[in-house]
This record gives structure tokens, sequence and C-alpha cells, in this order.
RNA sequence: GCGCUUGUAGCUCAGCUGGAUAGAGCAACGGACUACGAAUCCGUAGGUCGGGGGUUCGAAUCCCUCCAAGCGCGCCA
């Protein structure tokens, strides 16, 4: 149980326990709220129950609060000390036990220390990247494999059931503006000359993949091979190519990402199965629907939007978000009461629309189905400039050389280092550096760290396990503090699962680092007493443990040497 | 014009869902290695929490209103 419940359970056992004595007159007591406060001095834990019950007891705050510190004080053996502070603040100061009590925990749990079980097994599923099959990934779609990735580890890691989804824009006009721009090359054709495409992508990894397509080359793809036919006039052909070439491309830069899916959804395959009629048709048959103009439209605006949206044009096709509501229906009927979706927040708008089809599809999903996680765009500054990113004119950083050149681990770290909700500013210059400015090396530091002692120990033959017995020996103002901050990860990875923020984490992990760092420069670990330093090895040992665990959550390495 | 997001130290960002004197990291300045890795630590300095109202015991946090930035607002995807 997460200590802060703990808590929390005492506290109000002890509301009880005064009010059956006659020393609380109220009928019922607010949510009960366990703070850690800012400042130390403050305790290691505090209630503002007495301030929020002062009305109804009609007494002064702290007069309150001196009833219910005295029952607490005589009702649990867990405090070292309790004190009311400020406006009527309780205070509490915990025995240095329980925290040393905590360190057998961690041992015990190892890697699934941290992890709990709120989601009991349930399927999620965490729709993530799905990018277009029209150029190699950019620096945007990392954040959203970076996000999306933790996402999955954070939702696994408090008992959910994790189905990763990519879905695949393998059909529609951007994909006929792909084929024709890559016939456009094989015909010799360049940006600017009158029969280049209206739209046409002027990337040089179009010229290199005409060049391929003409060479006749072969791609493996998803595990089928597709052939090049070098023939210049057949655009299908060159659409599977291309589709194929750049499929691999991506990933191939997931895979170097350190992210991988359980499915890949194609968006063509809802056409050939007929799953786009069928919605449409369904929604048509709900009455939610008219004709206008020559096309179908969408009552939206029974649902929350601006206005009503077309669905079929007047030329027939659909637009872009009926595929989508269609994919999302399928979604639904493979069971998954919950789903996630992370894309950029420049498609916020899609949000709106998909949930209206699926509420016009009266399918019993609920209103405020799928969640939606968004990412604030990103943008990049390289030699003090920023570079704009286009991907038509074929000018922005990929995701691929972000990693060759930064590194895959701090790639990740970095993009994970904010909450979602910011806009970030990624500057290469600055996250090429292997220095201090890159706070994971600050957190895989102290990993290194630990390992270096454990082998300088093992030489000197003293073993962490030896610390068990030992850790009342653990009373130093560094060695609390750790302590303290080891028993507060389990709800830091519950409340950034919950929250979808993964900064969290990062924020956590750099925090038990210096405190680990700050320990180490004033305590030498290796020392003279060997029952404090096997309980100390010990202690480490927990740190240790818990510095892998979070790296783990980020999907970034846990070096035993730099 | 409308909607969503953001605005906190010179820079990049936290702030535990309304708590006590607003915190880190860079950058600046001054210190600490003849013992476990100095990729580290300790200290100093740095603020009208975008502005103004409101809600209450108490607001960076909630409400209103301005200001500024980003992204959306198509029979494009």
């Amino acid at each position: 149980m997460l200590v802060r419940d703990t808590l929390r359970e005492i506290l109000k056992a002890v509301l009880e326990e005064c009010r059956a004595a006659g020393d609380l007159l109220s009928g019922s007591f607010p949510p009960l709220v366990i703070e850690t406060p800012a400042d130390p001095l403050h305790g290691d834990f505090a209630t503002n129950v007495a301030m929020q019950l002062a009305r109804t007891e009609r007494k002064a705050p702290r007069a309150v609060a001196a009833v219910i510190a005295a029952q607490l004080a005589k009702s649990s053996a867990l405090f070292a000390r309790i004190e009311i502070a400020g406006p009527g603040f309780i205070n509490f100061y915990l025995q240095p036990s329980f925290w040393q009590q905590q360190l057998p925990a961690v041992l015990a749990e190892g890697c699934a220390y941290g992890c709990s079980a709120t989601g009991a097994g349930k399927k999620v599923q965490v729709e993530f990247v799905s990018a277009n099959p029209t150029g190699p990934l950019h620096i945007g779609h990392g954040r959203g494999a970076a996000i999306g990735d933790t996402i999955c580890r954070l939702l696994a890691a408090t008992g959910w059931h994790v189905s990763r989804e990519f879905y695949y824009n393998d059909a529609g006009q951007q994909i006929a503006n792909l084929a024709l721009s890559v016939q456009a090359r094989c015909l010799g054709c360049e940006p600017g000359d009158p029969s280049w495409p209206a739209d046409g992508y002027q990337g040089d990894y179009i010229t290199e993949l005409a060049r391929a397509y003409l060479a006749g080359e072969a791609v493996d793809a998803d595990g089928s091979v597709v052939t090049a036919a070098a023939d210049p006039t057949d655009l299908e052909a060159i659409r599977r190519f291309a589709i194929a070439c750049l499929r691999r491309e991506q990933d191939l830069d997931l895979l170097a990402f350190g992210v991988q899916f359980d499915n890949y959804f194609l968006e063509s395959s809802l056409y050939t199965d007929g799953l786009v009629d069928k919605a449409v048709q369904r929604i048509t048959d709900n009455g939610y629907t008219y004709e206008q103009d020559g096309a179908l439209w969408l009552k939206s605006t029974a649902f929350g939007d601006d206005k009503d949206r077309v669905m079929r044009k007047s030329d027939g096709g659909y637009t872009y978000f009926v595929p989508d509501v269609a994919y999302h229906l399928n979604k639904w009927e493979r069971g998954f009461v919950r789903v996630v979706n992370e894309q950029g927040a420049d498609h916020h708008s899609t949000i709106t629309r998909v949930r209206a089809g699926l509420q016009a599809l009266a399918a019993g999903v609920p209103e405020n189905w799928p969640e939606y996680l968004l990412h604030q765009m990103v943008t990049v500054m390289r030699g003090g400039e920023e570079v704009k990113i286009s991907k038509r004119a074929g000018s922005y950083v990929t995701l691929r050389e972000l990693i060759d050149e930064v590194g895959r681990d701090a790639t990740r770290y970095f993009f994970l280092m904010r909450k979602p909700d910011s806009q970030l500013v990624f500057d290469i210059d600055l996250a090429k550096q292997q220095s201090t400015d890159n706070p994971v090396y600050y957190v895989q530091y102290a990993h290194a760290r630990i390992c270096r002692i454990f082998e300088s120990a093992a030489e000197s033959g003293r073993h962490p396990e030896a610390g068990a017995g030992a850790v009342a020996l653990l009373v130093a103002v560094e060695e609390l503090d750790i302590m303290k901050q080891i028993a507060a990860f389990p709800e830091i990875v519950a409340a950034a699962a919950e929250n979808f923020e993964p900064h969290r984490i990062t924020s956590y992990l750099h925090e038990l680092a210096s405190l680990l760092h700050s320990f180490y420069n004033r305590h030498r670990v290796l020392g003279e007493d060997a029952a404090l330093t096997e309980a100390r090895l010990y202690l480490l040992t927990a740190v240790r443990q818990i510095l892998r665990n979070g790296l783990a959550i980020l999907g970034v390495s846990a070096p035993e040497k730099m």
C-alpha cells in the first residue's frame, strides 16, 4: 500500500475515534488530504483536515488540530513526532524505522517495485505515431513515439493489459500524391516543371525512391517482398513500391528508437473489408445524415460540433474522418473498453468529429471514448536558428538523424522531460553535447556510480545482501532523504500513468540521482565499520533498482559503465 | 472572429490536482579530489508566477476579463 494511503486510513480511523469520544462533533468528514510539505521542517507529511473542520466544529482550527493530534499520538506508534503548525496544519514525522523498512520491500519486489494493479488486467489499446507512409519519420513523430511508448509502459506498470497499435494511412489523396511525385521523378521531372504534380513531395527521398524503382530493386516490408516493376507508366506499381520502401524505413527508425507495435492496422483494409460503407450506412439508418449540394452530411452538431460535416463528397469520395470513425468502431468491437490515441495537437479537430461519428453509430460507445493524449508541436533549433519543418519542401529533421546524432537514450529522455501540453524546443546542438547539460547523463551516472561501488565492494569481500539486518544504522539525513524518495516511487508511477505525464518520472529520477550524489559526496560507503558499510550497500541496491525501474519506464538504458 | 493549448529566475522547465517563506537544471560568481568515478558535491546571486478583477481562513493552481505566443477552424489528410 502507498505510504500516503496508509496515513489516510490511520487518520480516518482517528477521526472516528475522536467522534466516538465526543471530541469531534462534525457529522461527516471532508476528503482527507495527506500532502508532503514543500519545506522538510514541516514534517514528512501534513494534513489540513483541522482547518477544513473548523467551521462545522465551531472552533479555531488549531484547537481542532490539538484534539486530533492527541488522538493520533495515542493510536499509532508510527509517528516520531506530531506538531501543530501555522494556521492549523498537523505535521507528521515518521519513525526512521518506517523508512528503513521500505528497503527490504524494494529488494523483494525487484523490477516489479513501483507497479500496481489499478488496471486489474483490463484491456487498453494505445494508438500512436500513425504516420502517413509519405516520408521518413520526423522529429514530431519522435515526440509522439517517445510519449506513446512510455504511456504504454506506464499503463502496463499500473496493471493494464496494453496493446500498441499503429494506424497506417495507406489510402487516400496523400498516397496518390506520393505515387505521382515518384512517377514524376522517374520521368525526369523536377519541382517547378509544368508537368510536376500540384502538391507533390519534393524531398530527396522521392528521388531516391524513383531511382530504386527504375533499378528494379526489391524491398522487404512487414514480411512480404515487393519488387519494383521499373515501369514509369505503372502508377499502381509505383505506389506499392513507394509505400513498401517508406514502411520499411519507418519500421527501422522505430526499431532504432526502441519502439515496437503489437498491431499495424491498414486504412486500406477498411475499404476492402467494406467497413467504411457499413459505418456510413449505419449512421444513415440512424437518421444522423442528410443530403445537400450533392454531398452526404453528418449531423455532428447533434453531438457538440460547431457545424455539420461532409462525409461523402459530391465526387463520391469520403472525407478523411469517415474511415477514422469506421476504424474506431472496429476498435470498440475488438473489445477495447479503453482506447488512448496519442497524436499531435494539430489534429485536435478530429476529436469532436470521430466522437460525433461514433455517437451517431449508436453502438453503445461512451461519449468521451476514445481518450486523447495530444502533444504540442516541436520546434527544432540548429546552430542557433529555427529549422522550418515542411514535408513537401523536404526540409525537416528526421527521427533517424536525431537518433544518429544525439543517441537514443538522450533523444527519448529529452522528449519526455516536459509535459506533453507544452511546446518543445529541441536544441540539437545542446542535446548532442555529452555533458551535464543533458540530464540523462546525470541520472545514468548515478546508476553507473553505484555499479562501480559494488565492484569495489566485491573486491574487498563485502556484499550488499548482508546489510538487510543493519538497516537501523541508516539514520543520517542524506540516508533518510533517499529512503523517503524511494518510498514515493509507486505513487509517482501511478500519477504519471493516470495523468499521461511521463515527465513526472524524469523529474523524480533526477531528484533521486541528486540525493544519491549528495549522499555519496557526504558519506563514505566502503568504510571501516563493516555493519554500516553493509547497510549502505543495501541502501544503494535499492536505489539502483529504482533507477533501473524508472529508466525502464522511459525506455532509457541503465548503463553499468559510462 | 471562434475553439484548444501555453505564459513561473537571463535561458529550459517543475510545482504532488487549493496550502505554510514559489523550486530544479543550465548560464554567472566563490569553494571541495593523496581513499568508493569531480560526468559529482557545497555555497552565493537571481521573481510583480503575463496584467487586472473575483471566489475563501489561504490562489502560480479555481472563475471572469484583457494581453501575448503556438496550433486548429475545407466537399485537404
